[in-house]
DNA sequence: TCGTTTTCTGACCATATGGTCAGGATTACG
DNA sequence: CGTAATCCTGACCATATGGTCAGAAAACGA
């Protein structure tokens, strides 16, 4: 992700900072409302800095709103880029689970903000993922697929082994507040998902 | 859902008419938009009305996706609702998954209105999903649990069985421009979908 | 047909919001 | 220090947006 353009100069400590708190602060309130539903208003009072400060760091609310999104796109990726080809089948996709399932836990914001923007049809991240996405996904189900072929995990649509990964994995995150309506107080979500992912992927794995 | 207030008088043909067609635009655009993103100019658009007119039929923009929501939640209740406790417990759980996943495949939008609900935190609805939702999954999750502790099903934490269903079936109503984006044109998300999902649901299930 | 009720609209309003700008305050540094 | 660069702000602007309203146009009923 570098771009072009002559003599970038390096940031000074103040812009390291600020371009930091306002980033911060921008994802606290998009994760919450969405890109439209976000205010500049909002996120300055979040930030602790005045708009037109904000406007000084980045050149507008959608520049804040990309540079989320393409950060966020390697933390997210980063557990399915890790898994190997020359591990053991079955706890290489169990790894790859817990891994998401921390991301889950860790960065729920993280995993909102890309939930809404992939719901309103991704209209800044469409290029990502018919490219970088699909191209990772496609190598890693290659290898799924290895493994399936020489029986050493059950023979199950790698892609959609995948999906199931993501689905069960964000949906932690993302529909948090239905979750621990439906749950009540007195229970961790995710110390109980952590054993039911487990045992689920145990499983539909078996060959 | 009836409310008091006097003489409710019945709704004239045109009103009915054109309520419908104010609702059927407003999910269009709420589903795609999310409630803040979405304008009564482009509802009115999409409805073919004049905005004064749509504040004719509703009250607010805010009364629209309230009547959106809590009309779907029944809908989206159904099939849970319909689990029975006499059936055969593993083909009733089949049989919730394949009406959750027809719902996700013939209802798309109606799936992101409520998972943008949900993911905003759903301000409008904590209440429904604290009281109908919870009391609804803690009954059927009692059935489960029964069928698990009679060694009909696999011993599973029923809440989480739950959620999984949800999570599963909703991800490729939810994400659909990532699952098409990952698996490329020609093919049928849903389909495979299908296959898939029996087969892991079965394996979890079987004793 | 004619009066009454329902339906619909153009014009308008108040507020919210993304963004600009001229100039003041701070900081970096020779 | 002094001054040049960086940082920050109050005031302001144009537009978008939810919503109102007086009255015109249809539809209805007798």
């Amino acid at each position: 992700m570098s771009d072009g353009q002559p003599a970038e100069r390096p940031l000074t400590r103040i812009q390291q900072k600020n371009r930091q708190t306002i980033l911060e602060a921008a994802l606290e309130v998009f994760s919450q409302h969405g890109f439209r539903g976000a205010t500049l208003d909002q996120i300055a009072e979040v930030a602790g800095l005045s708009k037109p400060n904000l406007l000084y760091y980045f050149p507008s609310k959608e520049a804040m709103h990309v540079e989320l999104l393409s950060t966020l796109m390697d933390t997210w990726l980063a557990p399915l880029r890790a898994l190997d080809p020359e591990g053991d089948p079955v706890e290489e996709v169990m790894d790859y689970v817990r891994r998401k399932l921390e991301l889950s836990r860790g960065f729920p914001r993280e995993s909102r903000l890309f939930a809404n923007e992939i719901l309103q049809g991704a209209p800044r991240m469409v290029a990502a993922l018919e490219g970088e996405l699909k191209d990772l996904v496609d190598e890693k189900a290659a290898i799924l697929r290895g493994w399936a072929d020489a029986g050493r995990i059950a023979d199950v649509p790698p892609h959609h082994l995948i999906f199931s990964i993501w689905a069960l994995t964000q949906h932690y995150a993302d529909f948090d507040v239905q979750v621990r309506a439906v749950l009540g107080p007195d229970h961790d979500p995710y110390a109980e998902a952590q054993g039911f992912l487990d045992t689920l992927f145990r499983k539909l794995l078996a060959p």
